[in-house]
DNA sequence: CTCCTTAATAGTAACTGTTGCTGAAAAGAG
DNA sequence: CTCTTTTCAGCAACAGTTACTATTAAGGAG
């Protein structure tokens, strides 16, 4: 009896599934809020690494900003708008190779890309005025 | 006069470019604290943020844990391990295809690709055991 | 070289994202 | 139903980072 399923846990993995952007666990906590207005921060951070850990969601890493969470668990690409902070799916011609010869010794588990530039949104703002918020 | 060359920003941008590996903001604060003992925490920070702004770094991202600052301003790929929570370098046998007509509105900057796994020093550990600690 | 303007600094407080702690609630086995 | 153990809510604490303010010093003008 090692893993309970309790009505927190099934309305933060429902969160997360049904959000198709890439929600940081704030917006998570905000969204599930709504179902369950007496949810604690503390229980839905420790729902989202449990299930991230269990492989059930992934976890992308957001340099200088929070960590974002995707319904989808297996390892794929992410696309970063360095201006107004958006996290989307990206389309590969062609997946990286990772080639375990070339660096021996190492065990790979899987991996993450991220693409950096402007979004088709922010991409034709004038680069010197503010940038657009999310909301 | 827009940027001023200064001692703190100059033994920071040095320090980075003196360490092999991917330090943190805070190891890289211990190094420049040895040099100069009177350096703030802030301006550590500062420093690191417009060198890498500046493209004159490269900041990692890591889920879980605190930004890393890497010599080279040229995108690759990093290898982080699970387990003791290093950064290195990975080789690649292809590095990924990026083709712009796949995303089309989308302006591609650079790529950040980080692999996860186990370094050759823990792959042979005893996983039940616990993991051994970065210095 | 000296003065002056202004960017950059040290020190500290504040802020954000996240985790740890404690007593209470409830899931699931028997 | 009862008991055990996980999970919870609520809150305090923590880590990493940034903001603020008075002070310092870089570097151009004279």
């Amino acid at each position: 009896m090692s893993r309970r399923n309790t009505i927190q846990r099934t309305l933060v993995k429902n969160a997360v599934m049904a959000m198709s952007c890439h929600p940081t666990a704030d917006e998570i906590y905000d969204e599930v809020l709504k179902k369950c207005p007496g949810i604690s921060k503390g229980t839905v951070y420790r729902n989202l690494n449990r299930l991230a850990d269990e492989g059930e969601i992934f976890r992308v890493a957001v340099a200088n900003a929070p960590d974002r969470f995707d319904r989808t668990a297996c390892p794929h690409c992410h696309f970063l708008c360095l201006r107004c902070g958006q996290v989307c799916d990206f389309k590969l011609a062609h997946d990286p190779e990772i080639d375990p010869a070339l660096n021996p010794g190492f065990v790979v588990l899987d991996y993450e890309l991220v693409i950096n530039g402007y979004c088709s949104e922010c991409a034709g703002d004038d680069l010197s005025a503010a940038p657009r918020q999310l909301s």
